[in-house]
DNA sequence: AAGATTTGATAGATCGATCAAAAAATTGCG
DNA sequence: CGCAATTTTTTGATCGATCTATCAAATCTT
């Protein structure tokens, strides 16, 4: 990277000014002999010439000039065999292409977003990990497939953090105005979130993963799993195999996911509203809580004989709980199939973050293609989709091993 | 996003060449009256008018042009407020900042990137996730980390994903010939790397987060973590709390990672060669090879009292086996401190996450700045950096319980 | 006070690509 | 063949910023 010196360098080097540079260079006669000599010195330290741009034969990386040069042909051509071959006659475009191949040439990607006045990225926020959570590992597993996917179509993802969603918006702005992402994609909405209407307002593509939970939030693109869906198919299943009382352990009433996924167990549970009440407890997303709850749930006189949680926290937390009442075999189905789900055998509710990224993209660019698509007007067809999640079945490793040590 | 109809346009729709409506407009007489007029139809529908660039008065970001005349000062001026508002006077820097301010200037990121010929971005691999790896996710991890500092440098980060090393190794290529990242930052290093060798002949900058474990690997910037030092401190720490016999379960010996940590155990564990060999076993990572190791040295004559393993997964495991084994209280710990260690409340050795991403950024961009270090010659002092990682101490949750129900 | 030097602001070229329109070459048809 | 129409290629402008060198005004020397 030795780049060309320039004035501005030698002057640095002869602590002179610019002019001053300027002037040995152009009118000697009107600079003092001293100073003449330590710029003289100056130039000759760092090799300055002054027209210096006729020689950069440095290793420059290849342009469409270039490729032009070799193939014989205007560099509007060698565009079009790239953006448009059809246009181009089957024998220039070989031609074009031999030397493209030749020269290892590659668009330059900031000058052809500047003048297409599109930069192919998605903005895409990493939310501050909670101490404890491992569900939130929903986020990372989703950037990885939206990368998956965004890569097919030639668009790059670009991370940024932001602490809370003021910030976000914050960052959002700058990210927009400098043209650095052109459409943007939310997670984790929440009740009465700030940064759907302010997107909305500010004419900025975006689609969000988390349906919107307010009835005044503005017409917008989203994609979200069903989780009343999710949870119903999971107490069905149990019921199926001979589960006569499924417990519930969920949120609190601050998160409509919670609240959505509670209801898949109201629906499907075949309890009174009554036996609802003693059967579920509400909690924060832990573990300690989750084996708190179902220690409440198992020493009532008839305990439930399944549970189903709506995180693989809980989850895991109801596990342990079983264990150490003495029911290692209580059927227990956690949600969001985090890792931890696959590694301790837990059965849980899988979301299909590859459909969520590939609706997501849709939603932005369309069947095809990376020309981002504006965002719905409020009289528009639904521009949103509820995907169908997945239970994973599985048998708790603790389970397997009593059978193979025979303990 | 209504953007004006071009000619190309209207000759879609009036399915007739460019050309043609270029003559329709410019000398209508050689057009044939039917196509002429089928032309005129388009342009009419479209409502083309042929210089349509001077009404883009549509809602166009303001460049620096417009902050430039609205402040009455030059753009070169502008652009010395942004990046070296040292070398303007007071007076007209304010009256600057009021103009950007006012219009919401954003300097375009790719016009700039263009200039200045370089990218200020990052780019990251997302490897495949491992179907059952609860590890892994220490890139995740990273990730967010880089991301957060980079962000302060106003540096980008773009993933990319690749299947393995060779595909990665195209990849690299494509985004830094396109100019689309000007850095590179590699993970899970291993035995015969192909990617490092490559990248130092191709003097594409980069960073690796793992050392070389081969001894003709060529000199580069590497920034890890000493497991030896994390496993030592471990063992030593279970010693000092009364530990005899203190086992190890780690990863076979393909895995540089896996013999570096292992190594530490060796030095501290103050066994003879043979009870190291009868104290350890080696597995893939996975939470039940760790039971399954676990229970073969708990099944021993003279048990091990405290287990060390090489990573959260089959220390997990391990916990497992021990409680099945009647020894629920034995100590175990694991590696990489993830999100399942905390929420099981098992010990771990936790990666200095933000001190690794700090000190990547260091190596490549120097102590502040965007603009990248070349890659280091052979004779220069060492370019990398050894971490040390730190012993998280937790009680099992079990145990918490156990207390807390008085079971 | 005249000349040397610095500070402040500016003009013009340029980064590497695509867009828009026009020109040139080719094809089709009576 | 001769002209209209189409296909292929080229010219010139442009995207929005920074780089380079220089001019102009202010400040310092002797």
């Amino acid at each position: 990277m030795t780049r060309m010196p320039t004035v501005e360098d030698v002057a640095r080097v002869a602590q002179v000014s610019r002019q001053t540079v300027s002037n040995v260079i152009n009118s000697p006669s009107i600079v003092r002999e001293a100073t003449r000599s330590r710029v003289l010195a100056a130039i000759d330290e760092l090799g300055y010439r002054p027209n210096a741009a006729a020689d950069q034969e440095i290793t420059r990386m290849p342009t469409i000039q270039d490729v032009a040069g070799l193939a014989h042909v205007s560099k509007q051509t060698v565009s079009n065999v790239i953006n448009s071959p059809s246009t181009v006659r089957e024998a220039t475009r070989s031609r074009v292409l031999a030397a493209i191949d030749e020269l290892g040439y590659r668009p330059h990607a900031s000058a052809r977003r500047l003048r297409t006045r599109k930069s192919s990225t998605i903005g895409v926020r990493l939310a501050p990990l909670p101490p404890d959570g491992i569900s939130s590992a929903i986020l990372d597993r989703f950037v990885r497939k939206l990368t998956e996917q965004a890569d097919a179509r030639d668009l790059r993802v670009m991370l940024f953090t932001a602490g809370d969603p003021v910030e976000e918006i914050d960052r959002i702005r700058r990210l927009h105005e400098g043209s650095d992402a052109d459409a943007f994609v939310l997670s984790a909405t929440e009740y009465g979130d700030p940064r759907i209407a302010w997107l909305v307002e500010q004419d900025i593509p975006f689609v969000s993963f988390g349906r919107p939970w307010d009835a005044k939030t503005p017409h917008h693109r989203w994609v979200d799993v069903d989780g009343r869906a999710g949870v119903g198919e999971a107490v069905r299943h149990l019921r199926a195999h001979g589960a006569q009382r499924v417990g519930w352990i969920g949120w609190t009433e601050t998160s409509g996911n919670g609240n959505e996924r509670r209801s898949g167990w109201e629906a499907e549970s075949g309890l009174s509203a009554t036996d609802q009440r003693t059967y579920s407890r509400r909690a924060p997303d832990d573990v300690t809580e989750g084996t708190r709850c179902a220690m409440e749930l198992l020493s009532l006189p008839e305990p439930p004989d399944a549970l189903v949680c709506a995180s693989d926290s809980l989850a895991l937390g109801a596990m342990t709980a079983a264990r150490m009442s003495g029911r290692p075999a209580l059927p227990v189905i956690g949600f969001d199939d985090t890792p931890i789900a696959a590694a301790v055998g837990l059965s849980s509710v899988e979301q299909p973050l590859d459909e969520v990224a590939a609706t997501a993209l849709a939603l932005l660019f369309g069947p095809e293609g990376d020309d981002v698509l504006p965002n719905p007007g409020d009289d528009e067809e639904p521009t949103n989709r509820l995907l169908a999640p997945r239970l994973v079945e599985r048998r708790p490793s603790h389970l397997q091993l009593d059978a193979t040590t025979g303990d």
